[in-house]
DNA sequence: CGTACCCGATGTGTT
């Protein structure tokens, strides 16, 4: 089948968005690709269209564990065979799942970098017929591999036994970045397909003040809508939090030290609009999509400027996509 | 400072 008729079949879309044609030919054409799309420009769908179109299976290399369950579902939904392997998961039922992977005719395995390098993986991989392998949220390479999670530097090793090619997704990278994920992936040739980042339904303030209190009160009092406030610290957020309910505005602290359950209950709190103010630290963002976040506000700056555009960029969605301007 | 994965140890409840 063509590009788009799997886009027609399985998204119900008539026609592709820029760029995405140009890198689902570019994979096709089996070359090593990096696909720079801004957010909700549909990154998912220029790998899972290729993989469609090929026989045998797609490795989609993912940060987060509940980023892997959300695409695996999606898919499912739409009766592609995907499965994801993670901890927690039984020693049998992982045996089950690459077993299927092998004989089962799944077409997506959504993965760690960490378990690209555990023993029974790669002995079953061998077994594979890998058509593509992808790497999701690839910024994670330079952003984590050289302190955080070392195996993101590893994930070329993979090319050594596959034999497929591979395309890395992002929405934000510098030129820096852009050079590092190709050479941390061994890419044959500079292969970039970029789209333009520029978000016009957003604007970019800084405010000097004395008195920070005082000057989030304000702005969350002027802007209506769902709010992120991004803090440096974990105690930090929780301070911010409690003053912010004290005056009348609702918050939840968020961050990386609070239980997993906890954390789900605090972001369907916040996504449902239950409530309006998410304070917390770099935790909270990817794959978050609300569409009426009307103030992202930063009390510190940020380690990179692309930390910077990527968690403002969390504002404006719902205004993106209707095209609305501002001027 | 703050980002997450994985694995093995320990504990809980069922056969």
């Amino acid at each position: 089948m063509k590009p788009n008729q799997l886009l027609k079949q399985y998204w119900n879309h008539d026609s592709f968005r820029s760029g995405q044609e140009q890198i689902i030919q570019s994979v096709l054409d089996k070359k090593d690709t990096l696909a720079l799309l801004p957010t909700g420009g549909g990154k998912s769908i220029c790998f899972q269209i290729p993989a469609l179109m090929m026989d045998g299976i797609c490795i989609v290399v993912s940060p987060l564990i509940a980023l892997m369950k959300d695409q695996v579902q999606n898919l499912n939904s739409k009766n592609i065979k995907a499965i994801a392997i993670y901890s927690g998961m039984s020693h049998s039922e992982i045996d089950i799942a690459l077993d299927n992977c092998i004989y089962g005719g799944i077409k997506f395995l959504y993965l760690s970098p960490e378990r690209l390098q555990n023993e029974m993986f790669k002995q079953r991989l061998d077994k594979m017929n890998v058509n593509l392998i992808a790497v999701d949220e690839a910024h994670c390479i330079s952003e984590w591999g050289y302190d955080f999670r070392p195996n993101y530097l590893k994930i070329s090793d993979l090319k050594e036994v596959c034999n497929a090619p591979i395309i890395a997704l992002t929405a934000t990278a510098t030129q820096k970045v852009i050079e590092d994920i190709q050479l941390k992936l061994e890419f044959k040739s500079n292969n970039v397909v970029s789209n333009s980042f520029f978000r016009k339904e957003l604007s970019y303030i800084v405010i000097d003040t004395e008195d920070i209190s005082t000057k989030l009160l304000q702005i969350l009092k002027k802007v209506k809508g769902s709010s992120i406030v991004y803090c440096k610290t974990r105690k930090e957020t929780k301070t911010t939090s409690h003053f912010l309910n004290q005056h009348g505005i609702s918050a939840h602290f968020y961050h990386g030290g609070l239980k997993i359950e906890e954390r789900d209950k605090i972001q369907k709190e916040w996504t449902q609009n239950h409530v309006r103010v998410m304070v917390a630290t770099n935790a909270f963002g990817m794959g978050i999509d609300k569409p009426n976040v009307r103030s992202v506000i930063h009390q510190f700056i940020p380690q990179t400027i692309e930390a910077y555009f990527q968690e403002a960029g969390r504002a404006g969605r719902e205004m993106a996509k209707q095209h609305i301007r501002y001027y």
